[in-house]
DNA sequence: GATGAATGAGTCTTCATTCAT
DNA sequence: CATGAATGAAGACTCATTCAT
């Protein structure tokens, strides 16, 4: 359950680096380690708005490799663009920035998580119980399948200009007002206890947000039984303390 | 419940920056603006190693502030020296480099846990359920009481050299081996239902963990109250599914 | 009478820029501010060879504006193409180099002026006095109703190659031992004073050179009332100091 | 009487490049080249503000000659910061951008001159005539003997920003006035003819403000002669049309 | 002809670190 | 101890130019 960096351990990345200069230099994982990396496998692919191109879309995931490893300032914008086998110039031919490439990586996360525990088909309309349920396996299994990407969105906020910053912030409020609500309805309706709303919303968030930093697809648990466990673990925790 | 950039939202801080080259930079907070924000207050300064000079002390507190604020990586020599009112150069009479002042924070701060959640007059000898919450209430008690060293040690991680980064994984290792112990053991003697004890005790460390993300000293909850909160969702987490 | 960077003052270049990174960039107008800049407004499509195509001449008008407000290490081939509504690209189809549009326009512009002060039909055969009149204002006139083009000829010179500007100078000896030849040509036969011919002859052409930085077309003067404003200058520096 | 290039005509900078990449490159002279050029030597050593340390006028000097001979944009920091034996990044040890570099040239320059065509000890209170003479030949004599860093304040403004370009701008208006404020006197006391006030201050301003373009302070004229010559033109202007 | 995509070579600027004082 | 000055090594971004389509 160790927190790791997300390459394969034991694999040091100076082992290939750039020749002497590199020695005093952060250690970093270069888009050659990363690309086989089996920690890094997500689906971030299917996540790029489709009016995107090819290679736009190739460099965003790219560079949610890059930032999930390295972190978005130890990211270098050629980083990014050997891989998609392309000179760090070209970057700038698909995006006017690497600022804009967390932002767009960013942005896409949070409305994609927000539209996904949102969506009708999944939340249902059951009770109180089978709609928290719903929301917390749909918001635990968009941050398994899409872990990479999901770090990248929370742990790379700082980078990020201060008004896309608050855009995003504004983003996250809805989202966590809709976790709330749920929880809201239920202990107003008598199916969950008198729980601290505000605390418990807070508990069931920090479970699946948390995942982002040990998930793994190749791991024990498939997004689908993960978001089941925590489903229930959510439910338990608005079940009042037993007498 | 959002995730927010830590100081003062709000706050542009290239308006205090060192001129206009601040304007096409990244956003940053100074030491300055560091100094001040309340969201940045904890109990940093009785963490230090008490061999330490009071300079250097202080150079880990301006450090803690900076990294937590801005990441390591955005955080400048400069940065954590003018927190103290010292030159850059001045860092290098106390530590031998930048990448050491993050290693003297997160090694402390990771063997202070792991000896706080360890203290038996802490956990006392108590039964597995008074030990389980003993140790979840003083993880957590720790992590909002050194919530911004807390910050440095849970997302800071990839600042740190290879060699830093292992010893750091191992520490780590053991505190989540111990917490790990600790479920094993209710679930062993009957106190706990059948749970499955990796998981579980995953998510009461993501708890805890992820509180570095939003909590403040001045906000709801005390770091004892939130213990206690968190030690009470743990013992329902280990009280199998009722029915 | 100041000098004035030629667009219109106030227009703040990068409001039209191409995005945020445009803000910290130099200032610098684009081809749409300049397109309808009165201040930028002078005959350069009469100048062009006429055995160049449409497109290449528009290029050039383009091209004459953009270095004229800019300069030409300032301009980039995007601004000129953008002038005609073109992508950079197409430069390319009508010109080998950025540096022969540069070229391209300053030898014509050189060769037209020489061109025009010798040309028999404005000269005439007159007095030594009626001569210099005919030259200076010539001379003046051209750099005024071409003030543009006459900008980047006199500012933009070392923008050309090693080889492209010695030729250039060529032709300026050329001129400028025109204009001396005028000037002695009176001196020796008593028309004028005895005055150093050297001197006078610079200060002469001085005062068209120096135009390029403040005519306007819009302005007081008409091409033509400037020329014999500055003819009757000349005579008068050529008249000796008065007993 | 050449407009030229200012270093060492027959001298080709590329001879000296730094290889094959210079190819393509526009040429351009280096601190090496400039430093020894007799055409780049003038007095600017004596210019710069007293309170700015040794290191910090050298570099003013280096600049001074590097945009003199290549222009803003054609010189690099590296250009500038070699001319004085230093690294690239010295050169922001002792100035924040580049462009403060230029802005401090070319307002010094300017206030420079303003100050010393407005010194009472030059101007005198003699009658109109004597008082335009002084300040003709105060003005003419500066941008002789400073004739590198006024080649600079003339044909760099292009190099400032939207702001200090305004800045520089308002001076030139005060110097401008002043100018012809000398000129008006002497036309309404009758001293001198009824010229254009305008026109006629224009024309004197450009013959000392064109010097700087072929000035060298080894050429046939030393900064008072070449005064004193313009002085006497400027007188001749003033005297209306013979009768 | 025209252009979207790509890139080699730079350019300004930053920054961790060193060192003489 | 502290620091001002200096720098090697980057790093984000630009741009003239090429080329396949």
């Amino acid at each position: 359950m160790a927190i790791r960096r997300m390459p394969v351990a034991g694999m040091r990345p100076e082992s290939k680096g750039r020749g002497a200069r590199m020695a005093r230099r952060q250690a970093r994982f270069t888009a050659q380690d990363l690309a086989d990396d089996p920690r890094l496998r997500d689906h971030s692919p299917e996540l790029w708005r489709p009016e995107l191109g090819e290679v736009q879309r190739r460099l965003l995931s790219s560079a949610v490799r890059c930032f999930a490893a390295n972190g978005f300032h130890a990211t270098t914008t050629r980083d990014i663009a050997e891989g998609v086998g392309l000179s760090p110039a070209a970057l700038y031919v698909h995006f006017p920035s690497k600022e804009l490439v967390l932002y767009e990586i960013i942005r896409v996360g949070h409305e994609r998580v927000l539209a996904h525990v949102q969506d009708p088909s999944i939340v249902g309309s059951g009770s109180s119980a089978d709609r928290l349920r719903a929301i917390v396996a749909a918001y635990t299994v968009w941050h398994a399948r899409h872990h990479v990407t999901a770090r990248v969105c929370q742990m790379e906020l700082n980078g990020l200009t201060a008004e896309h910053y608050a855009e995003i912030v504004e983003v996250r409020h809805r989202t966590n007002a809709y976790f709330r609500g749920a929880v809201a309805r239920g202990v107003a309706d008598g199916t969950f206890a008198q729980v601290d709303v505000e605390r418990i919303t807070r508990a069931m968030l920090s479970l699946s947000i948390d995942l982002v930093r040990w998930y793994r697809l190749d791991g024990a648990d498939s997004p689908e039984q993960l978001g089941d466990f925590y489903a229930d673990l959510a439910l338990r925790l608005v079940t009042g303390p037993r007498d």
